[in-house]
DNA sequence: ATTAACTTTCAATTTTTATTGAAAGTTTGA
DNA sequence: TCAAACTTTCAATAAAAATTGAAAGTTAAT
């Protein structure tokens, strides 16, 4: 396989796996573009290679840098921005990992914290509270451990990463 | 807070996690009325509390069942299908880390793989090539410890869960 | 202060995805 | 075998999300 070919298979995976994960393909296929691009790319190289629009490129680079996985580079004598991605893919995950914890498990904390005051009322059942307390306790114990395994994971360096974690997972 | 008005927020809090990782709204939100309902509910009961449509409660139960999640209950004497999700929370997620493993992570491990063949040629200087096939390799080592990170927890029991994991991940 | 070179915004549009609802299909009991 | 009580399908529709492109905004050199 040709070098270009396999560059389009990463950009255009890539974009599969992200848009299944809840990430717009587009943004997915930026983020894969610059990491298979050996240096920073402008706007104009974004826009061209994947062929879209001035604003979709400058929208989705911007939430790339939001997560801090893709940076800004400037020149000295140039006006115009460019952009590379994080290259050390244990950092990348590490980053992609806070951002979506911080997004999308401590807002439903929040809610599984809330409900999980319901009080006992009139028109349900003492049972029917009970059990209501005790599935969303069980999903509450859950998000909770996904929560710090998720701070562990973000605090660890890669070498604990590799060596300690991979042990763990063959343990023979 | 009322019961009700705890399932409700429940309901609507699981719709808005799936969405943000690629579930749709309604399966999500299916999926949450079952686990918050006592008993199987029929179709026409998904119906009326979501305010959804029959082909739509057909659908999602449908996907929810694929994933293992949800199971389909007859009862004597009745025509119509109950429909109940798995309570056991560890159970569930493993079920669906199953499932998204399969229908995620392999096909961009096959891509990895494919890509990583890549071959010198005229249009690209070696140097190219080479960063090209370190960042996939990097990729690809990385996606490969997440699927063996996988198949470990599936394989894995509830107490090996919560006891051993606990544990690694609160050694103080 | 002006202008050229760029970035950002956002209303309009397109594309994608989800949903409906009615018709077709299936199953079960009489 | 019939018909009632269901489930399933799918073409049409609606809703949501992504994308465009042109105009507005910003910046830096002269």
């Amino acid at each position: 396989m040709q070098l270009d070919e396999a560059k389009s298979k990463f950009i255009e995976g890539w974009g599969t796996l992200g848009s299944a994960w809840g990430v717009s393909r587009t943004m997915a296929q930026v983020h894969a573009l610059l990491l298979v691009s050996p240096g920073a790319l402008s706007t104009e190289d974004i826009m061209e290679q994947l062929q879209i629009s001035r604003g979709n490129v400058n929208l989705n680079v911007r939430a790339l840098m939001d997560w801090g996985i893709v940076r800004k580079e400037l020149r000295p004598g140039e006006r115009r921005e460019f952009f590379s991605a994080e290259k050390d893919i244990h950092r990348t995950a590490t980053l992609i990992l806070k951002e979506r914890r911080k997004r999308e498990l401590e807002p439903i904390l929040r809610v599984l914290g809330e409900i999980s005051q319901v009080e006992p009322s009139p028109t349900a059942t003492p049972e029917e509270t009970a059990a209501f307390t005790q599935m969303i306790g069980s999903v509450q114990n859950f998000a909770e451990f996904a929560n710090r395994a998720a701070s562990t994971l973000i605090k660890a360096d890669e070498n604990w990463f590799l060596s300690t974690f991979m042990k763990l997972m063959r343990p023979g």
